[in-house]
DNA sequence: TTTCTTTTTGCAACCGGTTGCAAAAAGAAG
DNA sequence: CTTCTTTTTGCAACCGGTTGCAAAAAGAAA
């Protein structure tokens, strides 16, 4: 049983190769010019020895470590389980590494920037649909590399924005209920603070105002979450008759506001539509059936990635929005479209 | 706008303060021994240039990195998204960063150890109900400091195990569903090389086999997730007669047999009774309700994180099992107990 | 004020690698 | 076999800090 023994060094593979340390160094780097004759000797020695590089010793020298930043504070919307197993794995395959940092209980910015680049990350990831962007400026403003997945979009963007535009989603919900012949509508959204919800919500309201004849109402919930939905729905059926339909802000509040619904003995859709955004995993499960607006997760984290990695070789990358389009996911929570008399 | 200029280092506060590069060092280490007109200067040039040491530099010679690897392979669970939750915040509370490692794409013991080893890792957190306690023992054994989260204990532990007794877990399922006066009843597992599936499903026919007028049938779904467990379901509902009632090795395998019920026609409680596992947040989800037994999740996070903390002053700890009781969670899945005549 | 203790400070080596530079070795050309 | 060119190698400085040790400064005792 091996005590807790001291690890292998660079000095002490060289020492077994009787060679210079820096013959062993440039072994372990691609690109550097080495003999092959070297090269088995050297590796021959690390196998023996079981040497592998200290990342970080590197990292001093050489101003990378590898490591991203992944930033959040959506940590309780069922939504983050897809998008950090796609993080993960698209950066562990780029050879990177995720550190991560929760934002749930809301620190500012610059403390952000600040625990990260003591840890000199190569560049930094913001996940979040809430943050505003001036929480990612900070990060770039402090000449860290830093891509903006799922945030608020600008014309004349600072830092690199992935995601949807998500007023057009607000205008595709408002378009697909006055098409459904819903006459009176609501829009609930998550925090009236989330840029996400001030957007879709923007879309909403402008697709509703071309058509005079539906009425419309909104309303926020405190977050996204199912107890939000739930509490915000109960609050509405309380005050007064409900519209015919709603927009929620996200899949985890329609699924609250279902649940209301369904305890006030409403039946869904005959009485009253609900549609959704996201399309997350649990929107699909049989007992919830989710008409929702599904947004392409995989190739906004693809994208993201791809984007990150791209700055970490000109770090001065000229800023870019990219911007992937949603798409209506019909399940059973709106009545059909009216047929037209012929 | 200041051209990412080039991060401000200990020396350059030394030159500043006019005072050795030492004096630097030990103002930003607690317990050094620094007169108060020294420490004065030193901050008052560190804040004028912005300074923050760098973690990384430190490290080197320090010997300690103050990051923790977070591995796991279970993010579809939704479970996890708590577990992250809980487990970033409790760390960043301690001072320490996580650093993510995905486990999905199920790769061998020894690479994830490189792979961290590599970033000096001051320690290695294994949460997973999955993986077998040979792959936490690999980060023993290359002297990784390691805690198995909500993992397989045994009697004669290697590593630290914080958790519950699965099969204790089991025995209660087992006990609740013949209490409830269900006489042909079933267990309906996760994948069946998952640790927490096997002993789950020990304890509860263990249970079973002292009601020897209970009849007891099982099988198990491919993976933790709500497709296998709905895909699961209708297996066994087209191979013949189902069983009163179904322990499941979780709730989102629960949830999928729940749809592939409902969809059959089949009334919950009354048809069937379900009892699932772990009382996710969506268990409670109005529109599910499921009965189900609960693992303290809280409390093995906060544990987990106590026992990586000490194994760094200590990292020859003696090594430690933690279990924690479950607890029944009566929801709406299961039929009442029968009221004894008189 | 002098002498002895205790505290504070700076020097310099070190942590585990990388890299520019020049010397050494190998290969090509004559 | 020379001479010139190209490749390979080692030396030594450096990345951004930390720390043992001894010298300097400050404080206490006489």
């Amino acid at each position: 049983m091996p005590i807790t023994s001291r690890p292998v060094t660079l000095k002490d593979v060289a020492n077994r190769a009787e060679v210079s340390t820096s013959a062993v160094s440039r072994t372990f780097t691609d690109g550097a010019s080495v003999s092959e004759k070297m090269r088995r000797k050297v590796e021959k020695a690390a196998s023996d020895l079981g040497y592998s590089p200290n990342a970080l010793a590197s990292s001093l020298t050489t101003g990378r470590t590898k490591l991203i930043g992944l930033v959040s504070n959506n940590f309780h919307n069922p939504i983050f389980l897809q998008v950090f197993d796609l993080f993960t794995r698209k950066l562990q395959d780029k050879g990177l590494r995720p550190l991560l940092m929760n934002l749930s209980d809301e620190q500012d910015a610059l403390t952000a920037v600040r625990r990260l680049q003591k840890y000199s990350v190569d560049g930094v990831i913001v996940a979040s649909s809430t943050l505003p962007p001036e929480f990612s400026k900070a990060f770039h403003d402090a000449g860290v590399p830093v891509v903006n997945s799922f945030g608020r979009f600008s014309t004349t963007p600072e830092v690199h924005v992935v995601g949807v535009d998500n007023s057009e989603c607000g205008r595709m919900a408002g378009r697909e209920l006055v098409t459904r012949g819903y006459t009176s509508v609501g829009f609930m959204g998550g925090p009236e603070t989330a840029t996400s919800t001030q957007d879709r919500f923007r879309g909403f309201s402008q697709e509703l105002a071309k058509h005079p004849d539906v009425s419309q109402c909104h309303s926020f919930a405190t977050d996204y979450s199912f107890d939000a939905g739930r509490v915000e729905m109960q609050r509405l059926m309380a005050n007064g008759p409900l519209a015919d339909a709603y927009f929620c802000g996200d899949d985890v509040l329609s699924i609250g506001a279902l649940s209301a619904l369904a305890d006030a003995g409403l039946n869904i859709p005959r009485d009253i539509g609900i549609i959704g955004f996201n399309d997350m995993e649990m929107a699909r499960w049989e007992n919830i059936n989710l008409t929702t607006i599904g947004q392409p997760i995989e190739q906004i984290i693809h994208s993201s990635v791809e984007l990150i990695v791209a700055m970490l070789d000109d770090p001065n990358r000229y800023p870019e929005v990219r911007l992937f389009p949603c798409r209506m996911v019909e399940r059973g929570t709106l009545r059909a479209v009216p047929t037209t008399e012929t």
